[in-house]
DNA sequence: GTCCAGGGAATCA
DNA sequence: TGATTCCATGGA
């Protein structure tokens, strides 16, 4: 018999950057929703929180074998991390990196489990936001564990062992269209450990890490650089380019009549060039700016 | 009916 | 290496 989860709460005050949409809509999670006050409620590893900010910032929720919340949210929110100083810093580029940050001030890049990033990036290929979230949800409800919280079912992200024996035909009636056979080799690839997720924590060479990460099926390098970006390999000098991205570094740096024939490789060192070892979530600015204004 | 979505893999030059 | 094409699905 499990133990019940202890409700807990957590008050941050004095927290500069920090907004909820910011975060939640900037295209780096797909678990958390909006509800009616206006606050967000997620899941990630085994907690449910809800976020709500007024004046100060308030975490609910319930967390994994009744971790402190505090510590919890602290680790997820990378809350200790000077983002202040990051937006100094890159405001000095040029006056389009300033403006794009300060559309979008509030934004924290999430520190979110590798696999459930992996898998989650792998799904969003060549598909729209509210249908991977759509996918992701029923992963969720049909192989991972439930939540219960607040009168309400949640469900954890499946790990690789809850989808051990899902046949790619499973995954096709879930609507994950030609992405399936990608998601059952990656999850068996792992399971194999034929790439050791524990290993590519432990390396310090991102390119090395990239590397591995284009092994697995379904991952080239927009997904991988999203991957080390999103995920708690934490890697902020990867740019991950998609179609909003090529759009805005062609409609302010490179100007070319036919913006879909920009060359990735040239985005890529032109970012590189001129945001550093930061260009992720400068990426990260101008990605929301575009997407939202 | 057509186009598009946080692309990747296979194919061909 | 670099460019083209196909891949399911659902919403606009």
């Amino acid at each position: 018999m499990k133990e019940d989860l202890i409700k807990q709460q957590y008050i941050l005050k004095n927290q500069d950057s920090f907004e909820l949409s910011h975060i939640f809509e900037c295209g780096q999670c797909f678990r958390w929703n909006k509800e009616q006050d206006g606050s967000y409620t997620g899941v990630f590893k085994n907690n449910v929180v809800n976020v709500k900010k007024s004046q100060d910032i308030v975490f609910t929720g319930v967390c994994e074998n009744n971790k402190n919340i505090q510590e919890v949210v602290e680790d997820y929110f990378d809350l200790n991390r000077d983002y202040e100083k990051i937006k100094l810093e890159l405001s000095k580029v040029d006056d389009n990196l300033k403006n794009s940050i300060q559309y979008g001030n509030g934004i924290r890049i999430l520190n979110q489990d590798l696999w459930e990033t992996i898998i989650s990036f792998i799904i969003s290929a060549n598909n729209n936001i509210p249908r991977i979230k759509g996918i992701i949800e029923r992963l969720c409800q049909n192989y991972g564990n439930t939540i219960c919280w607040n009168e309400k079912t949640y469900y954890s992200f499946p790990t690789a062992q809850q989808l051990e024996n899902v046949s790619v035909q499973d995954y096709r009636n879930m609507g994950l269209g030609f992405r399936d056979v990608r998601l059952y080799e990656t999850t068996h690839m792992i399971l194999n450990k034929e790439i050791d997720l524990q290993n590519l924590h432990e390396e310090s060479d991102t390119f090395k890490v990239r590397e591995e990460l284009l092994k697995l099926s379904g991952v080239g390098p927009k997904v991988a650089d999203c991957i080390l970006l999103f995920s708690s390999l934490k890697r902020f000098d990867v740019f991950p380019i998609d179609v909003w991205v090529r759009r805005v570094m062609n409609d302010l740096y490179i100007k070319n009549e036919d913006e879909t024939k920009v060359n990735k490789n040239l985005i890529e060192k032109m970012a590189y060039d001129k945001f550093g070892d930061l260009a992720g979530i400068a990426q990260q600015y101008l990605f929301y700016w575009k997407r939202e204004a």
